[in-house]
DNA sequence: CAGTGGTCTAGACCACTGG
DNA sequence: CAGTGGTCTAGACCACTGC
């Protein structure tokens, strides 16, 4: 008993904390307490973030992350269990745990909420895509605005289109900050079949973790009636996307227009 | 160290699991090997549709609950934390652990995620809610079977519009079954001010927990121009939303037709 | 079989809330 | 101040994977 006494005593909430604030940033008159468990995430993410470990390769044990940031196996549990939360690991019983990829994802296409109207989705082949242009231009202020960028920095403007069935179905615009994408080019988007974010992963170490979209419902224009194969004016969703890497910084602006007649954009609300 | 070899002995997975399993379902055949902390959750929910705890209400301490249910500590909270998940429990440090509801709730519209382009929704008052009609039918084929009931069976359906800042945005129509919403009239949907869904708590103890919606983009008909105050085949959002109480029961399917030129609607990914 | 994640416990202490 | 949720530890054992 006194043995075990002896072992709390030492191995308690502050003792602990101790050892590891020397990593955190010091505390000027704000007290900001953050839990032993944050600051291991905060450092988990440094560590994705430098390419440590890369997409879809596993990661060092529990335990030996516990031992290397001299915690608990629970506090470095709490640590993984979040970021498995944010999607940006994979746990899997018996096997370990891997960073988080758009390449070998169980669902090929992670960020598309289009799906078929027809309840099976697996009846619909993959998605033929198209690079109907692709060029180097200069942000606009509104693109630079969301990108982050300053206006006329260098920017990838690509247009592409996806058919389901052989049914063209949706128009996309996308916008890549140059400085990242330095090299990318339209015979690369076009020879690559998969996902485009995997591609962005393997080529480009840049990784799609999160993303926000804008929908609305806008009337076709000529250039898209054209391309879709669809009358003037026809209804389309409008989605609006701003994709983001580790630390929130926004890799890219896309503006996809859906036609909705066979198919519907699917969301969860909880 | 004798004493504490023993205990551990007595308090392992094995014996706690015996404890419980006597409420869970006999495993016919199935392994079915399901967590401690997953069988009080079934647990907790049948208590809160049972309605053993209401919205808004603290539920019991983790320590009491623990005790009640013979597990520790840790095993209870990993319970409620998965419940706070799912948005069915908030927890409040220093406070308790409440029950979630539609009323109290920070954002004023927990489903509704039409928000103004201008950044700030701040500045927008609330809705200014109309209710357009009300009455009792039958319910079609189509109706009947994403509320689950039988083509005939009696349903209540509403349409109201939604306008901000005096402009009609939104025009919905609502379908409610008819057993679980008797009683509910126009004058009572109409005299109510704040989110129907927290009407739907207080009045006939339906607990909207999740939803699933399904987004196009459609030309308006005749009716939806007049209303609206726009013209015919301005495109719309067309959102159909089933909503869903505990148990997966669905319980309203609204067609919400939103316009999204000066709105959009918002989402997130990860 | 060893190694990995997953579950469970007991106990200590911290941070926050409100009387 | 007592009561609540939140963090942390040490240690045991279970379930799953693959050699």
């Amino acid at each position: 008993m006194i043995d075990t006494m002896a072992k709390n005593e030492q191995n308690n909430q502050k003792s602990s904390t101790v050892a590891v604030d020397t990593l955190t940033a010091p505390d000027f008159g704000a007290p900001a307490f953050s839990p032993l468990y944050q600051q291991i995430k905060t450092l988990m993410l440094q560590s994705l973030q430098a390419g440590e470990w890369k997409p879809g390769e596993a990661i060092p044990s529990e335990m030996d992350l516990a031992t290397r940031f001299r915690v608990s196996q629970g506090t470095m549990r709490k640590a993984i269990d979040e970021l498995s939360a944010d999607n940006l690991l994979v746990r899997r019983q018996g096997k370990g745990t891997f960073v988080a990829t758009h390449a070998e994802s169980h669902v090929q296409y992670r960020f598309l909420k289009l799906v078929p109207d027809a309840g099976d989705q697996n009846t619909e082949g993959p998605a033929d895509r198209r690079i109907v242009a692709c060029k180097k231009i200069r942000a606009t202020a509104e693109i630079a605005k969301l990108l982050n960028l300053r206006t006329g920095d260098p920017v990838l403007q690509a247009q592409r289109i996806l058919s389901f069935a052989g049914v063209p179905t949706i128009l996309e615009d996308i916008w890549l900050p140059g400085i990242p994408f330095k090299g990318l080019t339209a015979e690369r988007l076009a020879q690559y079949h998969g996902p485009m974010y995997a591609l962005f992963e393997t080529e480009f170490d840049v990784r799609m973790v999160r993303a926000v979209e804008k929908i609305r419902a806008v009337p076709s224009d000529e250039e898209q009636s054209l391309l879709l194969h669809i009358e003037q004016k026809t209804p389309l969703l409008c989605v609006e996307r701003i994709a983001f890497t580790y630390k929130d910084i926004p890799m890219e602006l896309r503006k996809g227009y859906y036609l909705t007649d066979t198919h519907h954009y699917r969301n969860e609300l909880s």
